[in-house]
RNA sequence: GGGCGGUUAGCUCAGUUGGUUAGAGCAUUGCGUUGACAUCGCAAAGGUCGUUGGUUCGAGUCCAAUACCGCCCA
């Protein structure tokens, strides 16, 4: 006998090693063994690679847990299975926790070089890169490990290099100096999507600028940061605004530096904003700079990469940013140029790594041209070979791709992908090579540089889907497993990885990288706001899946990860929600245990053919109904869906209903029990298969007990052989719904009915559920029906099943006793001393009255257009509806009458 | 400024292609503990689906407008 409750603790190990060892996490049909057959088509998903170095949250959980589940579906239907993982270096992330590292021993990257400092970070990412992928195996994760990736490996990184070679011969990556985000404690560049925009309270600045032929004459000008005075290079108007437009090819005199820049008309400007004209500072300001492209204005780089005024601003040179901002404006002030100051809130850009402000500048980088690669992109959309789920996202992808910029690839950091390009000395071109040259292929000279710049870490995993593979080689894996099938990933980095993985996978192999894309959203804490490690002054709300999986098991956390959530929506997570799962983990234990706890005493073999219940029937007919539905919604994508769907068929019917019928049925004995038993392990099992993808371990753990526990039984010449695991068992194919199907639940769905109203009875009256009661049925044209069910009835209900009297009419009311409607049938609870007559009364005439009001509901809907327009099924359903109201309603005025008589 | 999502029971969320007075978990209330399960069982109470209008025989489910919350892009 298995132990009461689960534990998960010692399964979860044991279990994992053996699949892993079992080499069920390997694709069956591999390219690279004897016997391969191409036509078969593979299903493949590359991991999403977390960073090295970081450590496990639910938004991983949540990923690895559904891709998981896709991978272990796709593996029971059959289909050979390539989950390929993985992890990527994470450029800034692990050098700044390095360089924490660094500080802490009192030193830092400069002090130690380059070199040492490379040979510290790996050996950062050796001591904890273990974590991660550890973590990731608890969670279940079917990963073929023999395949794992890391971006900084030598076959990876060649990747990186051709595609960065390939794209530069091509045109498509060119290095020059532009306005770029800079990041002036990180000391690197970032890429317009590493820029978050947010809200915040700032004061916009009113002053004057002066013309330079008349000085008593000013433009007033509105800015949010007057700092960037010093770097204007002219004043912008709208051509058509008659406030200003006689000032257009004038110069006006730059606040205190008193540098003339000219009046320029651009219909960029807003008449509506601020005062109407604007200052144009293209070194600092992306529309500025654009505006100064237009107009051939001087670029002027007022700040500096720590972000302190330079030799342009004068006074202020050395000044911070915002020091600069304040001593400027005093001395504007003083000089009388000032206007007035006013609240505003505006968007500032904020590193999205760090959450200082960036600051537009201009520097020489390296840039991707994407224009022509976007539009293949989305010709691959649009076309449909590629496919967002949800669907929705496919606009949100369009309205990217059709106004994209340019991407910043370089990061002047040193972990990552140095640039493979190479600066000469001598004759001041550039060498760029797939092979590290020693001399450069213009002059030939030796006296040459490479490049000190890392590529931004998105760049290789843009490649991943591929490079993963083996591309550039032409190996067995690209060759079969490319494209893959399923990129799943987070909302958040649609663009970020998503949108670039399409467009290098377009230009590098030709191919699309993925033929679906499903989006998840953020997990957030139970009142769906973000996880914070701190939360005003309480305590932080971030949840750790570790210390979840240590309490609760990684079941019980997989399947809330997968039933609260919806595909491209926010999922809400609480403990509470996990303890549930915990719980419905222990049902299923407990189920399981009960059912192989039946296998002990089942009888040698059947005398004869089944004779099938009707709980038999109606709970084979319900897994039936179960396996279509589970089929559908994996189909569309519905996983959380279908987890609910099958949480309710196992608890709900199966162990509520089906459970405690099979107890009496197996009581019976002989054929009987021989069958309910083979039932009860026949839908088990399948429940198994289903539950499988969800909660691998609790199924596989209680599906190998039963199978050993089935091969040592009679039942083993019906059930048949059963594969080695239920990780790779046959997925339960729908069957077309058989005519038999819908009337047997109907019939067992009256059982439940007549049960629940004597139940309630019971509970109303406060008879004790120990305590057997006897009952008369008056069933009609359901008397077989009844009779058939009269064990589970009684058990049910807690009847006494030898003063149990199912009678098809009856002349005469029984006296004294409870009188109950369950649809056609009457039944009658001799519960003498507990009838009231009046409250019998009572109660049956408010069950009248509710009877009376649904018959006028009906008659009224089928006496509208409704009966004529609405299809025939519907109609007959409500027909029928009716029908069975108005037989209630007769009923019980037939048992109010004869309560009458007594009165 | 453009776009997207959300608004359903006290809380957190589900809800097939529109089909006829809405489901779950948690919380609440009452009863219950000798054999699958107290990580439980039985039962009860609790929403008319943000608002307005429209399409339809029929709308939580489609359309339009609107309010509030959130996100993305500019």
């Amino acid at each position: 006998m298995l132990p009461k409750t689960y534990d998960f603790k010692a399964a979860e190990a044991r279990l994992y090693k053996f699949w892993e060892e079992k080499g069920y996490f390997k694709p069956t049909n591999d390219p690279n063994l004897p016997g391969h057959d191409p036509k078969q088509k593979p299903y493949v998903i590359s991991i999403p690679p977390p960073n090295v170095t970081g450590r496990l949250h639910l938004g991983h959980v949540l990923f690895v847990t559904l891709e998981d589940l896709m991978i272990r579906h796709q593996r029971m239907k059959g289909v050979p299975t390539l989950w390929v993982p993985g992890t990527d270096h994470a450029g800034i992330a692990t050098q700044l926790q390095v360089e924490m590292k660094l500080k802490e021993a009192g030193t830092s990257r400069e002090e130690i070089g380059r070199e040492k400092f490379l040979e510290e970070t790996w050996k950062w990412k050796d001591e904890h890169s273990g974590l991660i992928v550890e973590q990731i195996r608890r969670l279940g994760a079917s990963c073929d490990w023999e395949r794992e990736r890391f971006t900084l490996d030598e076959g990876l990184s060649t990747a990186v290099r051709e595609a960065f070679v390939h794209l530069y011969e091509k045109g498509l990556i060119y290095r020059g100096p532009r306005l770029i985000n800079w990041s002036p404690t990180l000391q690197t560049a970032v890429s317009d999507l590493e820029v978050e925009h947010s809200e915040e309270e700032g004061k916009l600045y009113y002053f004057k600028y002066q013309l330079a032929e008349d000085p008593e004459q000013y433009i007033p000008v509105a800015t949010t940061r007057p700092e960037t005075i010093l770097g204007d290079t002219a004043v912008a108007v709208h051509p058509e605004d008659e406030r200003y437009q006689k000032f257009i090819g004038k110069s006006v005199l730059v606040p205190i530096l008193g540098r003339e820049i000219p009046v320029i008309g651009d219909d960029y400007v807003s008449t509506e904003f601020g005062t109407g004209a604007l200052k144009i500072t293209p070194g600092h300001d992306p529309n500025d700079y654009q505006i100064g492209l237009r107009h051939n204005l001087e670029l002027i780089s007022m700040l500096n990469k720590k972000a302190q005024v330079t030799e342009v601003g004068g006074p202020y040179q050395g000044q911070d940013r915002f020091i600069a901002r304040e001593n400027l404006w005093q001395d504007m002030k003083n000089a009388g140029l000032v206007i007035k100051e006013e609240s505003y809130i505006h968007q500032i850009p904020r590193a999205q790594r760090g959450g200082e402000i960036i600051e537009p500048m201009i520097s020489t980088q390296w840039f991707v041209d994407v224009a022509p690669l976007a539009e293949k992109a989305l010709e691959a959309v649009k076309d449909g070979r590629i496919e967002f789920i949800p669907e929705r996202f496919t606009k949100i992808y369009y309205n990217w791709m059709e106004n994209i910029h340019d991407w910043c690839i370089s990061r002047q950091l040193w972990w990552g992908h140095r640039i493979p390009v190479w600066y000469c000395d001598d004759c001041n071109e550039i060498t760029v090579a797939r092979v590290d040259p020693s001399a450069c292929e213009h002059c030939g000279s030796s006296r040459i540089q490479q490049d000190p710049d890392v590529l931004d870490t998105w760049f290789s995993s843009g490649l991943w889907p591929f490079s993963t593979l083996g591309w550039p080689e032409k190996t067995p894996d690209l060759d079969y497993f490319y494209p893959t099938t399923m990129m799943e990933t987070g909302t958040d980095i649609l663009f970020f990885w998503v949108a670039r993985m399409i467009m290098m996978g377009l230009e590098l192999t030709d191919k699309i990288p993925f033929s679906m894309v499903y989006l998840h959203g953020l997990v957030m804490d139970e009142e769906g706001q973000k996880m914070s490690r701190t939360k005003g002054k309480t305590k932080g709300t971030v949840i750790d899946p570790i210390e979840i999986m240590d309490e609760m098991g990684t079941d019980a956390l997989r399947f809330t990860m997968m039933v609260g959530s919806t595909p491209g929506q926010n999922t809400n997570i609480s403990l509470q929600k996990v303890e549930a799962n915990r719980n419905f983990a222990n049902k299923v234990w407990n189920a399981g245990r009960f059912v192989l706890g039946t296998l002990e005493h089942a009888p040698k073999q059947p005398e004869g053919d089944p004779d099938w219940t009707l709980a038999d029937s109606w709970i084979w007919a319900k897994l039936q109904d179960l396996i279509r539905n589970v089929d559908r919604l994996f189909n569309n994508h519905q996983y959380g869906e279908a987890g609910r769907y099958i949480y309710e068929f196992f608890w709900g019917e199966y162990a509520d209903w089906y459970l405690e019928i099979a107890k009496e049925q197996i009581s019976q004995g002989g054929d009987r029990a021989y069958y309910t038993i083979e039932t009860l392990i026949k839908v088990f099992d399948m429940a198994m298969r289903m539950l499988h993808p969800f909660t691998p371990y609790v199924t596989e753990e209680l599906w190998q007990h039963l199978k050993d526990a089935v091969s040592n039984s009679p039942h083993q010449d019906r059930l048949g052989e059963w594969p080695e695991a239920l990780m790779i068992a046959p997925w339960p194919e729908p069957h077309q719904i058989e005519d038999w199907e819908a009337p047997r639940v109907r019939d067992f769905e009256l059982i439940q009915e007549i049960v629940r109203i004597i139940r309630n009875l019971r509970a109303e009256k406060g008879v004790k559920p120990g305590k057997l009661i006897p009952a008369t049925f008056v069933a009609g044209e359901q008397t077989l029906t009844l009779n058939s069910e009269i064990g589970s009835l009684s058990t049910l209900a807690y009847l006494d099943q030898d003063q149990i009297a199912i009678l098809k009419t009856q002349d005469e009311k029984p006296r004294g006793q409870i009188a109950l409607v369950a649809g056609p049938i009457e039944i009658y609870l001799p519960l003498s001393g507990l009838v009231d007559l009046k409250v019998e009364e009572k109660r049956l005439s408010n069950e009248l009255a509710e009877t009376d009001k649904q018959i006028k509901r009906l008659e009224e809907l089928l006496s509208s257009p409704f009966a004529q327009k609405a299809p025939e099924n519907v109609v007959n359903n409500e027909k029928d509806k009716l029908a069975g109201y108005r037989e209630t309603a007769a009923t019980l005025k037939d048992q109010l009458d004869s309560l009458k008589d007594l009165t």
